[in-house]
DNA sequence: CTCGCGACTTAGGAACGCTGTC
DNA sequence: GACAGCGTTCCTAAGTCGCGAG
């Protein structure tokens, strides 16, 4: 926390108990005048707050200039309640068939319960945590080279050197604070380990080849790429039969499955975005470092050979099963349960009716902070701005960080840089969010909204200031519960979400296919992404791709106008009967049939070579004959063929008529066939390409009610493995079984 | 009464493995 | 029958926020 360091002191801010007499000041305030310069009423804050410009660095790296003091709320306990929702009118046949779920034992419906216990559980039984297997030493030829000579590394400093090596060629290999991290770290772990076994003192990093180790690694892979399907099946059925007594845990006396139940592995730390830590060794983790938490009375699981736990407790207050510190942030890591357990659940209910109570609320929040945006007290401005950006763009409520973690921000933590104002209204908001996934709109704001963000931006503010400077989540926050207990900044995603989806939803017709109504879905499921800014960053080979995609597009368009052709060659007179449907005949140019027909024959010819290179592999493998040169040529002079048609057809426009297609009703056939290709290719194109930066899956996981998308699906007759994976349908269980086709959120 | 810590949700990318297409 | 291209699952980092120790 940033303390007062300036001789002067700022304003009181009125505490939120006096928010009547904040009322009654604001109603004496007449309306603003919008355009041009602000309005001196715009300016009536105190004047004593002048900004603390002096960059204070403490923990904190931006200048906050000062923290205010709000009066206290009473915190009013959640009322938890569980949501009934019958409507379970046994209307739901098409389900019988649904199988996957093995239904051995009795579903535990536990969002039938009233469950207003605040225990997280009352009896619990495990097995403990799964360990990763101890290090593997490489093989004696497998090296690190320093200064060109190999080098012998104690275990301990050659798996370290190890995790680098394998990352060599990736991004973070690459990316200096991650190397200087990495070799930090090494040199402490080589030397704790007693140093290079043959005399070797590594200094720089600059002199470490580990090409040698990457190599190995590469090939372990290319070998794991070659496992058959059933060695690769052998290799699950073992692993998964080595998994079994940690995957499950027991709680309240039912089996329920436990979400992260491996330890996580020693590794590099691979931070994300300008990340001052990346690269850091991540140590391994000990029994000795884990603590249980387990029912009392229940058997204590066994340590590994030789160890013995760090502690063992019986805590029924939390939901999680193990947890260690890592050495890294030395936060903890915990072994908590899978996303459809119970306890997961009802979690996520709550959180959802927490959401859809904010409905009642929100109507009051945005007439309030409308009015507060002219407010006279600048805490009152700053709160009505922050929270109009998150209601509106779903922002973040952006807490504080630390200096050795990546620079990101959120609402609070907004910096002068990260907005630019051009008037009247446009604003372009341009930062680094959660995970550092840029956050970029260029949006018009309310004309109040946009005066008060240029006085939040006033000289002497500049770069590296925070724009609000009396603001944290916690003041947010506890503003928040006086409109509702348990509301918080976060409540404003869910419920945005959920309500855009909602509004998304009933713009749908109830009409057309089911692969038209999934679109449809997604379309909405989009806009909510969009509105959360859920990006991922576009695949290798997305662009090409897409270009292949779009010549196979034209060429289904080049078959048909053959095809068309074909009919012209049979009866001329057809072009006069419908002119219309040989209208694209004239749309393909000679340039690009030539292109197409290229295409297609090096495709060909690649097809063949590849085909020749296969089999000749494989041939070498069993150690038989291998196919002479003569063989491929055979198949090239296929293709050579082809291409001799082609050239031909090119120049006479005429096409040869196979006896597949000598009859117009088998052409016409043909055509349809080609005409709904085209159509169905071009649509999922076109989704392809506009979900190709936007991930949907985090919306619909975290923050669209899954009972929106059973309503849908009951509604327009979806089946719901169309909309929800296996492991989505057992997350949402509760939602599938309790919403009805009229479910709203 | 604060604030640092503890516990929880949310997040994107890597690894995995299935499937539709030729 | 191979295999690219894709969706799904796994992994763990990075947020939010409440609460209790001091």
């Amino acid at each position: 926390m940033t303390t007062s360091h300036s001789g002067s002191d700022y304003d009181e801010d009125i505490p939120l108990s006096q928010s009547v007499k904040r009322k009654a000041e604001r109603e004496r305030e007449t309306a603003q005048e919008i355009e041009g310069s602000p309005a001196p009423g715009d300016e009536e804050y105190n004047s004593d707050e002048v900004l603390a410009l002096q960059p204070k660095k403490k923990k904190k790296k931006w200048i906050k200039v000062k923290r205010s003091k709000s009066g206290k709320i009473t915190k009013v306990k959640s009322t938890k309640k569980v949501k009934k929702e019958e409507g379970d009118e046994a209307d739901v046949p098409k389900k019988e068939e649904e199988n996957e779920e093995e239904g051995e034992e009795e579903k535990y419906k536990w969002w039938e319960d009233q469950n207003s216990s605040d225990q997280a559980w009352t009896t619990l039984k495990h097995n403990g945590v799964m360990f990763p297997p101890p290090y593997q030493p490489l093989p004696s030829h497998v090296k690190l080279y320093y200064d060109n000579k190999p080098v012998e590394l104690p275990p301990d400093a050659e798996e370290v050197a190890g995790f680098y090596a394998a990352l060599l060629e990736t991004d973070h290999g690459k990316n200096p604070v991650f190397q200087k991290n990495f070799f930090h770290d090494f040199l402490q772990v080589l030397k704790e380990s007693g140093g290079t076994l043959n005399g070797i003192t590594i200094e720089s990093f600059d002199k470490c080849d580990f090409s040698k180790m990457h190599a190995h690694f590469e090939l372990l892979k290319e070998e794991k790429k070659k496992l058959s399907t059933q060695e690769r099946k052998q290799l699950r059925e073992e692993r998964l039969k080595e998994e079994e007594p940690f995957r499950y845990c027991e709680l309240n006396g039912r089996k329920e499955q436990i979400g992260n139940f491996r330890v996580e592995p020693p590794d590099l730390f691979r931070g994300r975005g300008k990340h001052p830590k990346t690269g850091k060794l991540k140590r391994r983790v000990q029994p000795e470092d884990i603590v249980l938490n387990i029912g009392e009375g229940e058997p204590i699981p066994k340590a590994p050979e030789g160890h013995h736990w760090g502690e063992v407790k019986h805590d029924t207050s939390v939901q999680w099963l193990a947890m260690w510190r890592e050495n890294i942030f030395n936060s903890y890591k915990y072994v908590r349960l899978a996303a459809n357990s119970s306890i997961k659940g009802q979690s996520d209910l709550k959180k959802f009716e927490k959401a859809r109570e904010l409905k009642k609320h929100i109507a009051a929040i945005r007439k309030d902070y409308t009015r507060d945006l002219k407010s006279k007290v600048m805490l009152e401005r700053q709160k009505a701005v922050a929270i109009y950006l998150i209601d509106v763009f779903a922002l973040r409520a952006g807490g504080e960080k630390s200096e050795d973690e990546a620079d990101t921000v959120g609402c609070c933590s907004l910096r002068y840089e990260h907005v630019t104002l051009q008037p009247p209204n446009t604003v372009i908001f341009d930062f680094l969010g959660k995970d550092s996934i840029r956050f970029y709109q260029e949006v018009e704001v309310d004309h109040q909204v946009f005066k008060n963000l240029a006085i939040f931006k006033r000289s002497p503010k500049q770069p590296g200031h925070q724009l609000f400077d009396r603001l944290e989540p916690s003041i947010l926050n506890r503003y928040f519960q006086s409109y509702m207990p348990g509301l918080t900044a976060k409540v404003f995603r869910t419920y945005n979400a959920s309500q855009t989806m909602q509004d998304q939803l009933d713009m749908i017709p109830n009409e057309g296919t089911v692969a038209e109504k999934l679109l449809r879905y997604n379309a909405a499921n989009r806009t909510v992404a969009i509105l959360c800014n859920h990006q991922r960053t576009v695949t290798k080979g997305h662009a090409q791709a897409v270009e292949r995609a779009n010549y196979r597009i034209q060429e289904l368009i080049w078959q048909r106008i053959r095809l068309k052709r074909c009919l012209l060659q049979m009866h001329p007179e057809m072009a006069k009967e419908d002119p219309e449907r040989f209208e694209e005949l004239s749309t393909l140019t000679k340039e690009d049939e030539a292109a197409i027909h290229a295409r297609i024959i090096e495709r060909e010819e690649d097809k063949y070579r590849r085909k020749f290179a296969r089999e000749n592999d494989k041939l070498k493998f069993e150690e038989a004959e291998l196919l002479e040169e003569k063989v491929l040529n055979e198949w090239l002079q296929k293709v050579e063929d082809l291409k001799q048609e082609f050239a031909k057809e090119l120049e006479t426009g005429e096409v040869e008529i196979k006896t597949k297609f000598d009859s117009v009703a088998k052409i016409d056939k043909q055509i349809e066939r080609l005409t709904e290709r085209i159509a169905t290719s071009s649509v999922q194109l076109k989704d392809r390409e506009e979900n190709s930066e936007v991930s949907l899956g985090t919306s619909k996981i975290n923050y669209i009610d899954p009972r929106l998308s059973v309503a849908f699906c009951k509604r327009f007759d979806v089946p719901i493995e169309k909309i929800f994976t296996k492991a989505l349908r057992q997350k949402f269980d509760w939602a599938i079984e309790s919403a009805d086709e009229d479910w709203r959120f």
